[in-house]
RNA sequence: GCGCCCGUAGCUCAGUUGGAUAGAGCAACGGCCUUCUAAGCCGUCGGUCGUAGGUUCGAAUCCUACCGGGUGCGCCA
């Protein structure tokens, strides 16, 4: 509707610029918004306001002949057009044009405000990326649920996504990891083992030291005392804690030899795999787990792209890409005086390789924390020729779990971190995946996990998923009764007595496939579960307001068919937020 | 110190990219209600949009400065 009240008003512009009233070289775009106000009728222009100055008349006058180009044209879906305030046109539209969107969902079902299928350019959507040392906490749960929705809802409207996990599975923190394994492995074996101030010590390294011992037995044990040997002194005991763990990975990969690259290997699958099932069971998937490790030779390629592209230097017997050319504020180290590639190398030969890849558009979600790394990323792509306006990131704020009242204090240090998993199973995946994308990403947000949990309206998931369920519950009844619907009924009978609850309703509705293109199109899933509030709600006060299952049977047809298309629609919604929508509660 | 994000009702947050009288939910207050299944329904109160300037027909929205909160500034990953 909206986009024929925009080519009504574009074709009055256009006669009116033939008659010469407006000038033949206007720029403009044609706004249409609904309007807040009943007052102001259903849509509402301000074309008049934008192109006043540009004509040289008063806005008023130009809105006048504006609506009597629009009047000429007798479209029947339009029932009024009135002037108001300094300018603005407003639309008043039939009741049946209010209405034509129920038959749009019952066609359309499932697929209604979703666009063709891979319609739109190929892109690609980076989400979590966690290093694989330990289990999904809260904090990655919110980048989860986040890439996760915004990947369905760009498919939704017709991108080809494709979503990825980059694993870092190279670098010092997954060798510390090993080493931990290890030390708790020869714990198993009865060593006396002092472990590390700055290894692993969550619960989960004995359960990759068991795995090790029961795969391995007893081939990588070793006595404690030549672990040890000439190690220097850990931070608890006046040493350094950076230094101490170096030292225990050298050693680990002299003692072991070939077998550290066996428990290292162990470690990483290990931990990988738990996540990929922690995020499957939250309906979490990808189409690529993408190896750090595996980037090594591409690494040399992209760093020497940017040779050749001149962006590149030695200071210090270190090599450095110039990213002050464009806009960073230092230069940053590529590859270190000891020969080795930095991470920021892998992220420039990543990045690299995605656009090689042919992506279009590139997204990719990282944790707040990272937004430094934005600038130095987009220079590298620039320096590599290609359009740094291509690559958009999205920066997920953190997430202040509340129980009780009170703020559940998280370390990640110590290890007391509230897992993904254990939230998941406190409050369900449902209401997990709805309150991590209720609110924007930049913004920060604090998860009530009584609410979340709670079974009463206040909680949103619930009063959403119970306005789906009432509806099945109320065509349950129907058919105990041994009646039906007569769909084709019920919508003449709303075209012509519907009452202002219903033609609110169906406005609501027809809002649903605009909400859903917006919510893709600026990452903003949030404006999708504000809506799906805002049907749920009125569709209650509707339901509270009127008996559905009456005698008469044209207003029980008008009714129920009004009732199945919220549903439909309530369905929709929350399966693209990875919510179910179950018929009975 | 520099950069980025945020600041809207007592609380948690929206605000259709510059539009009409800034909106929801909770809390508070007042009144109904025992139901096609659901401590539910209806209403009321509540605002210097952090502050001060600027841009224009028009600003919560754009620009500048400042205030407050968060976060980041390694030859770490």
């Amino acid at each position: 509707m909206k986009d024929v009240i925009a080519q009504l008003i574009e074709s009055a512009i256009q006669e009116l610029q033939q008659d010469n009233t407006l000038p033949g070289d206007l720029k403009f775009r044609v706004m249409v918004d609904t309007t807040k106000d009943k007052s102001h009728g259903d849509f509402a222009t301000n074309i008049a306001l934008m192109l006043a100055k540009q004509a040289g008349t008063a806005p008023r006058a130009l809105a006048e002949n504006i609506c009597a180009k629009i009047e000429n044209s007798n479209n029947a879906q339009i029932e009024k057009l009135e002037i108001a305030g300094p300018g603005f046109i407003n639309f008043f539209v039939s009741s049946a044009s209010q209405f034509a969107v129920l038959e749009d969902i019952f066609a359309r079902g499932e697929n209604f405000g979703r666009a063709d299928a891979n319609s739109k350019p190929s892109i690609q959507v980076e989400f979590v990326s966690a290093n694989p040392t330990g289990p999904l906490h809260v904090g990655h749960g919110r980048g989860a649920a986040y890439g996760a929705t915004v990947s369905d809802f760009l498919e939704a409207a017709g991108y080809q996504v494709q979503r990825e996990y980059y694993v870092n599975d190279a670098g010092r923190q997954m060798n510390i990891l090993a080493a931990s394994v290890w030390l708790r492995y020869l714990e198993l074996q009865g060593q006396d083992i002092k472990f590390p101030v700055n290894g692993y010590k969550g619960e989960y390294i004995f359960d990759i030291a068991k795995d090790l011992q029961s795969k391995h037995g007893d081939v990588f044990s070793q006595n404690a005392e030549d672990v040890y040997k000439d190690l220097p002194k850990d931070e608890d005991e006046g040493g350094d804690k950076e230094l101490y763990i170096d030292a225990v990975i050298v050693r680990a990969r002299e003692l072991l030899g070939d077998g550290f690259k066996t428990v290292y290997d162990l470690g990483a699958d290990s931990i990988v795999d738990e996540i990929r099932e922690d995020l499957g069971e939250f309906g979490v998937n990808y189409q690529r787990w993408f190896s750090e490790a595996s980037l090594k030779d591409s690494i040399e390629v992209a760093l020497a792209k940017l040779q050749e592209n001149g962006f590149l230097y030695e200071k210090n017997g270190a090599t450095w890409f110039r990213s002050t050319d464009f806009g960073d504020d230092k230069d940053r180290v590529v590859k270190r005086d000891n020969g080795e590639t930095t991470y920021f190398a892998s992220d420039i030969a990543y990045h690299y390789d995605k656009f090689e890849r042919g992506f279009e558009r590139v997204i990719n979600v990282w944790g707040a924390d990272h937004h430094g790394y934005i600038t130095r990323v987009k220079a590298s792509l620039q320096a590599l020729g290609i359009d740094p306006e291509k690559l958009t990131v999205k920066l997920v704020q953190f997430a202040i779990l509340y129980r009780g009242g009170e703020r559940v204090q998280m370390s990640t240090r110590s290890g007391s971190f509230v897992t993904l998993r254990e939230l998941r199973e406190e409050v369900g995946n449902d209401a997990a995946r709805f309150f991590y994308v209720t609110r924007k990403a930049e913004q920060h947000m604090d998860f009530d996990l009584d609410l979340a949990k709670s079974q009463s309206k206040d909680n949103p998931v619930y009063y959403i998923q119970y306005a789906h369920a009432r509806i099945a519950s109320m065509l349950r009844k129907l058919e105990e009764e041994g009646a039906s619907v007569d769909q084709a009924n019920g919508l003449s009978q709303l075209t012509s007595n519907a009452i202002e609850a219903e033609t609110e309703l169906a406005k609501r509705l027809a809002q649903y496939p605009q909400t859903l293109f917006n919510s893709a199109e600026q990452f903003e899933p949030h404006t999708m579960t504000h809506y799906l509030r805002d049907l749920a709600s009125e569709f209650h006060t509707y339901y509270n307001a009127n008996k559905m299952l009456v005698e008469d049977h044209n207003v029980r047809d008008a009714r129920i068919t009004l009732s199945l298309a919220v549903q439909q629609v309530l369905r929709n919604g929350l399966n693209l937020l990875g919510v179910s929508a179950p018929d009975s509660m």
